[in-house]
Parts: C-alpha cells; sequence; structure tokens
DNA sequence: AATGAATGAGTCTTCATTCAT
DNA sequence: CATGAATGAAGACTCATTCAT
C-alpha cells in the first residue's frame, strides 16, 4: 500500500516517460492517481517539478533494483546483460510500447533548470557505476568494467528511442548482441 | 537566402530539439523566426504537427549530409565515425549544449500520432541504411555493416542525452573509441 | 461607442475602485465587461497589471475632466470647489457607495511596484496642479493655490473613505465649508 | 509578552495596511507570525475576516493611545498635532512607507460586509471624537473642535495615501501648517 | 498570399477553509 | 487545545487555432 505521495509520483512518472515533461498536464497526472485537485501541492509544495524530480528518483531507483536483480543470479555477465535487456523490453511491452528511458523524458524535456540536468546527470552516473560493479564482480578489469558499462547504458538510452520509433521491443531484446 | 517556410521549420527544430515538442510555443516559435503571428497556417495548414514534421525533415536531411561529409573523405571507417562525431560535437556546442538528437525530442515528445512515430522510424533507418553504404564501401560486409551502423546510431543517441544531462560535449567525441 | 479595450479598461477601473486590485478576478472583469476569456491579453499583454494602469489613466483624466467642468463655468474658486465636491458626490451615489478615489485603490492596492507607485504619484500631482491652475486663475497667488490645491486634495482623500465607511456622501458635499 | 492571539492579529495588520485584505493569503500571515498552520481557527473561528477585524481593532486602539501621546504633553493644539504627525511619519518610516493609515485597506479593501464597514465607521469617529476631546481641552468650543477634528482627520487620511505613493513621510510631517 | 484580432480550453498555482487526530 | 493533512474553487495566464480582412 503506497501512501497517497508516493502513488502520485509513480504514476506521474508514467505518463512523463510517455509524452514529457510539458506534455502531461497536472489535471491528467491527478486524475490518474486519483488524488483531488488541490492536494498536489501539499505534498509536493513546489508543484509540477517536485514532482518530476520524485519522479525520476524512484524511476531511478527501480533502474537499480532491476540491474541487481538482472545480474545478481546471472551465471556471466552476459547474462546479466541479457536479462536485463529482457526485463526492460518486458516493461517496455507492459505499457505498451509508448513508454522510453524512465527518467530522460522527464527530466530533459524539463524546465531548464541546472537542478533537473545535474539530477539526470546523477542518476546516469549511479546507474553506469552499478553495471560496472556487477562487471567486476564478473572479473573485468576496472577500465574495462567502465568501458562495457558506458556502451551499454548509451546503447540501452538508444534502444529505448529506437524502440518507441518502431512500436517494437525487440530492438531492446537484439542489444546484447550488439554490445557484448 | 532561405524561405520564410524553411526559416519557420529551421528555427521550430531547434526549439524543439531543446526543449520538446509541447516544451515550445508557437508563439515563441514565430517570433523566433520573425514571422508575424496570423502567417503559420499559410505556410503550415496543419498548424504545430505540420511544422514538426517538417522541422524534423530539415534536420534528419541535414544529418544524412554531415554523414556523407564525414566518410567521403575519410581513409577509413573508423575515421569517418571519428569525423562523424566531431562534426556532432560541435554541433552540439555551437547551441550552448542545450541541444539534443535532432529529431527525436521533437517527433517522440509530440502528439501520440502514428505519423510522427511512422516519421520518426523511417529518419532513423535512412541514417542507419546511410552509415551502412559507407561501411560496405570501405569494405565490411553488409551483415558487419547493419551491425556497426546500428551500434554507432543507437550509441550516438545515447550520447546526445548524457552529454546534454553533463553539458559536455566529449561524451559524443569519445564515442568512436567505444564503438569500433 | 468605445472599444473593446477601453471598455475593459473602464469596467475595470470601477471594480478595482470598489474591492482593491487584488479582490477583483479576472474572470469578473471579463463578464462585467461581456469580453470572452482569452481576449484581455490581446489587448493588454501583460495582463492584469496592464489593464489596472490603463483603468487608472482613463480614471485620472476623466477626474480632470470634472474639475475642468466644474471650475470653468464657478464664479468663485469656492464655487467651484463645491461643484466639484458635488459632481463626485454624486458620482459615488451612482456607484451604490461602495466606490472610492477613483485610483489609489486600483494602483495603492495592486502588485507592489515601483512603476504603480510612481503612476499614482504622477496621477495625483496632475490633479492639484490642474486644481491650483484654476486658483491661480481666480486671482490666487502660487503659494496660495498651491496650498489649497494641496487641502483639497488631502481632505478629498479623506472624505472618499470616510463616505465609503458611512455609506453617505455627504461627507464629500460638506468639504467646501471645511476647506475654504 | 503578547499571546499568539495578538501576535497573529498585529503582524496580520501590517501585512493588510501594506496590501490590501485580498493582497495578503493567511499562509503569509501564518508565517509571520511564526503560527502553524491550523492554528488559526482556533483563535479566530471565522478564519480571515474575523482576524482582519481583530487586526483593525488593535490597530486602531494603538492610534487612540498616540493621540493621546501627542496631545497630553502638549503646550497647545497645534502642538499635539504636529507631535501626532510625527509619530505617524515616524511609524510610516519604520514601515519602509509600505504602510498606509491602520485600518483602510484593511477594512475598505475587505469583504463588502455591512460589519466592515460599520467597524471602520466606529473606528474612524473614535478618532475624530478623541482629537475632538483634546481640542476642547485645549479650550475650543465643542463646534470648533468637531470641525478642526474632522479637517484633521480627513487630511491626514489623504497624507497616508500620498505619502505612499511619493514614498515620502514628509507630506505626513508638513500637515500641521495645512490644517491648523 | 498574408496577417492582426479574437477565442475558449487549457496551463500551473494559490486560496481560505475543513477535518481527523 | 492544537495542528498537519487534505480539498475544490478560483486565481492569473498561455495555448494552438480560426477568421475576417
Amino acid at each position: 500500500m503506497t501512501s497517497t505521495r508516493t502513488e502520485l509520483a509513480i504514476k506521474a512518472g508514467y505518463l512523463f516517460q510517455q509524452r514529457g515533461y510539458h506534455g502531461v498536464g497536472l489535471s491528467e497526472i491527478l486524475e490518474s492517481a486519483g488524488v483531488p485537485k488541490g492536494s498536489l501541492y501539499h505534498h509536493y509544495p513546489n508543484g509540477k517539478a517536485d514532482l518530476a524530480l520524485a519522479a525520476a528518483e524512484i524511476a531511478a531507483t527501480e533502474v537499480l533494483r532491476i540491474i541487481d536483480a538482472s545480474f545478481d543470479e546471472a551465471a556471466t555477465y552476459r547474462d546479466g546483460v541479457t536479462t536485463y535487456c529482457y526485463k526492460l523490453a518486458k516493461y517496455f511491452d507492459i505499457h505498451e510500447g509508448k513508454i522510453g528511458c524512465p527518467v530522460s523524458a522527464t527530466l530533459l524535456g524539463g524546465p531548464d533548470n541546472a537542478v533537473f540536468r545535474e539530477t539526470l546527470s546523477t542518476i546516469y552516473s549511479r546507474w553506469m557505476d552499478r553495471l560496472a560493479e556487477h562487471a567486476v564482480r564478473f572479473g573485468q578489469s576496472a577500465a574495462q568494467a567502465d568501458h562495457n558499462a558506458r556502451r551499454l547504458f548509451l546503447s540501452l538510452e538508444g534502444s529505448w528511442t529506437l524502440a518507441r520509433a518502431r512500436g517494437d521491443s525487440n530492438v531492446i531484446r537484439e542489444l546484447p548482441s550488439l554490445v557484448c
């Protein structure tokens, strides 16, 4: 049972990922979360921007969780990558192919705000660092691990985009053979 | 000397790339292009959507031109990739790091429209096909060429995003060592 | 036949005089003037503040007109003052005693803006100067005229307020015996 | 050491005098007084209107106190007026010229409520009566005293306004030479 | 071919208030 | 007695679009 506050951020996150920060109205978010109009500013005093930051944070953490779930039980690094991509592809399908990178549309599409860009930069670094940690765990050198983590991350970002354009999650599933 | 119609699309393109389809108002576009309020619907009867499609088309063609310019005078495929990335990084810097992939923010951030997604999908394919053609020209097999073209394209899409988040065009310049 | 633009400012002026800048909503003004919602920003690009400034300017000019009408046909300065006060009292009654100084509630009650205060200061000076001119015309020295003009103006401002508090326009009519 | 209830009314009073009843939000008042959000309706069950009435009452009493302090130690009526104006001018300066008549903006700018107008009317009468009492004490006839009290009061109301418009408290200090 | 005026649905946000604890 | 959470109406304003000229 999630709190109203969290529920709001999760639903907002999905919508932002679909149509970007400016493409989603507060009223739609409120309705989607079943939260009355005036309540938003109780939970997020700074309004939409606050909400977007919270939404990105939640989504970013969820991605970290997926990374760990994918690599923790993997036999090899490549296995981890494959599982990771399959999970993301499934996530993509669940949302009917309307959804992209869980944070970029929210934060890059938002106000031209230093906080937004820094938050995004930090989130990306956290993801790459985590991927690299797992790579190291599988025996790669620090340099190799960083190299591979960045390669995976960049291609994945691109894959989200291409998958949405084509409406086809297989773009994501085919990624391992491309980067490993 | 570009026509009013084209000027409009070019300026709109830059703005869309910065803040997405919904993040830019028509009035801002009109002002940026120095075009009077009521004129838009003469040049683009369907309004904003028409304009965005035109803007994407122009930007897409410009990218094709850059690809050719980069590879036509290259000694090796890798040289072509490097030049290509440097040109894009420079383009990124010229626009003060505010600009992303020349078409994705415009079309993916736009209305949830089949035409938009198909247009985007086609543009992406054209880019990858052109990259592959050059790869073939440098002796790669069709399969290798497709593989490398997609790898470059996906990573490049990701690089635009990471570069914007970090405000650093070097992300793009470092790409060749990552994908070649 | 007044233009939509002017009609808007006049009606807004009455409402601002009744309940102050912040006490009146744009929707009420629009409705009172029979002007559709989106039209305001066509006529007054800066919105409510623009409208308030225009409303004050119109009201200020109208007061000047009343001053002239009162003194131009007067036999003595005191006669002019009396006529002036009677006209204002009548104006007060027409608006059911709900209305105060034609500009102070609009501009002093508005945003804490230098432009607003300067506009108000200028309007007040214009009124006092005009009163003094008429006084001079009736043979008063410049010093006497300024003295009397300020005395009349200040008391009149106070009278608007007291008249509204008591709901009685006689406060204004009794003014001549107080200041002459 | 003032109670929370009183503190609330005093701080609200200053704010209302600056920007009028509708120009000040409850949240700003609460914050200014350091009182928690939900507490207001304990002290003032009828909310903002109650608070405004209380604020006006406190301010009105304070004015009475200033009148007495000014005239009690005066050698002549004119001396009393002068001291009174100087005290008010100082009060004006302390609040950075942002503050007007201690009660009119609060009550006239408030809801179009009979209670508000009656309260205001009563306060004004109390002030004028008190001024007249002092005038009588200095030897004036009842009629003279009333006449002078009203003249002073009305001019003073006007002076508050002109002083705010000009941002200059000397308007108030110059009053004695105008009305005595 | 070109355009300034006009529009109403929509934007985000703040409001004064009530209520459960 | 005190208060943080919650709320729906209203706030000012911007939007993409249409239309008469």
